[in-house]
DNA sequence: TCCAATTCTTGATCTATATCAGCAAGTGAA
DNA sequence: TTCACTTGCTGATATAGATCAAGAATTGGA
């Protein structure tokens, strides 16, 4: 619900925004009655785009708001102590950033666009005060945050257990399902990251994630053409990842 | 405040368990007005103490309630496809668990003690909502939550880019910490896991764990006497760990 | 449209850690 | 106390994936 397609905020003072917005069933996946969804609409503000690499928040930074990702793509990555860059998460339309900033009141990570992107942006403490008079939306908010620890524990699984070839199919796997719940083609799509971040996220190296994608192509499992992908042989790529188990594979968002 | 030391939880009608458990300032770290504490408590089921290996809950079983370590240790883990365990997490004294099974209403992995163990069961439909009507334990719910997802997202920069010794180090100086929080000491502890399931934790072979112990051992670093562990110079683990950015020092709760 | 700078791919080599194996030390049941 | 079983340690070897290197393909700015 924190999301809407229209540009001008207002353009109508009757229908809200994200009443009208393609995404809003997955954003904030409420049944809100037309009256509160005005509320929620009411607090979010429209920002300008993000050119690709702009930081949306850096590291460090004072929390204020969570961000629903309107079109385009976000990466969050720390800066380690040795200086290296660690992603931790892409992050895709209708998708939520900037939850993990609530408990110190900072950003732990930063957060760039990997193209041209924008967001809506919600200040968390309207947010957090709505939903004491919206019960409904309060349960959604304790169900994204629970949805992401599930999920990133579903990481943990595979950097911790996983060898390369189940690392790359289980990361397109997952950005099909993404993409699929959007309504978009979860056989062919672009990857809006590069090899390098690919790597980054997935803990291996770039010629690695290089090489895994040329085989799976070879073995008529993908196609790749630079940055786009379609998958060929959905069962086989699942039989890879293996059906796995927990929190509904592994679909973020 | 969901944790209370004493046992018998009729004691006392006046007095609340959670107001006299010494966890209450880390179990839900907040300021609430003494009343609220007792409602608080009022919903809070205090379960026989679980015996090592004993199942807390399973993958899969349907969720309604997260619980509070009140003494002993809990550890989280799925079943990989491959029928493999991968663990997820370790839960001490005044740590939550369950947080994960919100979103889909159904625990994506199972918690068993890996000592004897007791907790206090908190009704996640109750908990929810009494956090509407006390605004200062909601914030505290969703801090917690963020929190968790801080601390899984340092645990997959351990896992993605860090090496045996680092993994190892960062594991050790990680329960340092969190004994620390309870009053405890941070360089004497007892380990109630065995290296099998830290190596599983940390995405290492047994064989691995063991060695970098030993060799630690022999550096000087610390002093292990099987499940006993000594931090004898602090500042060269801290070294190896690298004064890491993020989440305030990767303490868990 | 061209040039410089990235990004990607592929091959050759190296290495950290897994795996295999055998023994030692605990632990618990009878 | 003994026996069976688990857990931990250490050495030898194997290997997945990292690293190094160099050329090809894209990309983006002027």
């Amino acid at each position: 619900m924190a999301i809407s397609n229209s540009n001008n905020r207002f353009s109508s003072k009757l229908t809200s925004q994200c009443q009208n917005c393609s995404l809003s069933a997955l954003c904030l996946p409420i049944a809100l009655a037309d009256e509160d969804v005005n509320r929620l609409d009411q607090i979010i503000e429209r920002k300008r785009p993000l050119k690709k690499g702009e930081l949306l928040f850096h590291q460090g930074e004072e929390f204020d708001s969570v961000f629903a990702v309107r079109t385009g793509t976000l990466k969050t990555f720390n800066i380690t102590n040795s200086g290296e860059e660690q992603i931790t998460g892409f992050y895709c339309p209708s998708e939520l950033v900037g939850l993990s900033g609530i408990d110190e009141n900072h950003y732990p990570v930063s957060a760039k666009a990997l193209e041209t992107t924008t967001v809506c942006e919600i200040p968390f403490s309207h947010l957090e005060q709505l939903s004491s008079q919206i019960p409904s939306l309060k349960h959604q908010l304790f169900r994204l945050m629970s949805r992401k620890i599930c999920d990133d524990q579903q990481m943990m699984v595979l950097l911790g257990k996983k060898n390369a070839d189940e690392k790359v199919a289980s990361f397109l796997l997952n950005l099909s399902h993404r993409f699929k719940k959007r309504g978009y083609s979860a056989t062919a799509f672009r990857l809006s990251m590069s090899r390098g971040e690919i790597g980054n996220y997935l803990g291996l190296a770039v010629e690695t994630v290089s090489r895994v994608m040329t085989r799976f192509q070879k073995n008529g499992l993908i196609d790749v053409d630079g940055k786009e992908i379609s998958i060929i042989d959905m069962a086989e790529m699942e039989k890879l990842v293996g059906a796995s188990s927990e929190c509904a594979t592994i679909e973020h968002v």
